[in-house]
DNA sequence: CTGCCATTTTACCGGC
DNA sequence: GCCGGTAAAATGGCAG
């Protein structure tokens, strides 16, 4: 028993380990990706734009392809009601 | 004057384009992330464990990393003081 | 000398509890009214309304009609010069 | 069917309004309330206080005070939980 | 005018 | 599956 308990403590501890080093390479490019976000907008703004008009485009343009892919959906779903999958 | 200002424009729309879809490819590539965080904590609670402990662990990890980076930021500023350079 | 530190400090210390009980008084205040907000929407998503949309209202008649203007009208023109009409 | 859609849009439309300006005249006290603070903490800069400092304070004083309800709730709940209400 | 801090907004996670 | 609260991110305002 003892043996058996050792044994998946061991498994786990590798398991645990994976997980955390997975999640924080992910967490450290989802950070470059930020990082280079606003680097961009520093960037718009020394070139004269005003960054947050941009912003305010770019979250039109998310809605925008948001309700598309919704609408897509629904008429996914309207196609394979009927048998037009 | 009207030519001047459809010029302008016109650049800036060049510019203003390549902004926005930098931007855009940059939160995608973002989202991605955040979903692939969340999957590696789905399957982690798939395999018995408390997703909300490795999150604590993380964040701990996180915060004595910050806490050394600032540390060594200011040894080298105190060395750079004082001609350690 | 050490009579008049001590008057000084006394003084001081009057007049830094006196500010402090305002600010804390004034923040109490502010917190109900910060509620208060919060209770009126509540009602308001229990009334079927949402919630979001009513802040956007207020968010923009919040702004100064001129700068709103101005600002539309800056979107509009970025909007333009990347074909978004 | 023009007319109930109609009077649902009346009935709707005078509760949004009702909604809309209550949220707006508390939301004006609270900017006066943040309005005085300010202006307490002007004062006593003027008297040569470290406005950074009280702030210091006051959250501090805050945070004791979050602190002493949260536990008073606790004890509140364990003394219901053995019938001491 | 830049960095910092408060507020607001948004995303996440557990409960029903 | 929605809804409530909670934690992270974005925004805005302010002092320095």
């Amino acid at each position: 028993m003892s043996d058996t308990a050792t044994t998946d403590v061991t498994l786990s501890g590798d398991q645990l380990k994976s997980i955390i080093e997975r999640v924080e390479q992910l967490e450290e490019e989802k950070a470059e990706r930020a990082s280079d976000i606003k680097d961009v907008y520093a960037e718009a703004k020394g070139n004269g734009f005003d960054v947050g008009t941009i912003k305010r485009i770019i979250k039109e343009r998310k809605a925008d392809k948001d309700r598309l892919a919704e609408e897509e959906e629904l008429l996914d779903l309207y196609k394979r009601a009927i048998g037009m999958a």
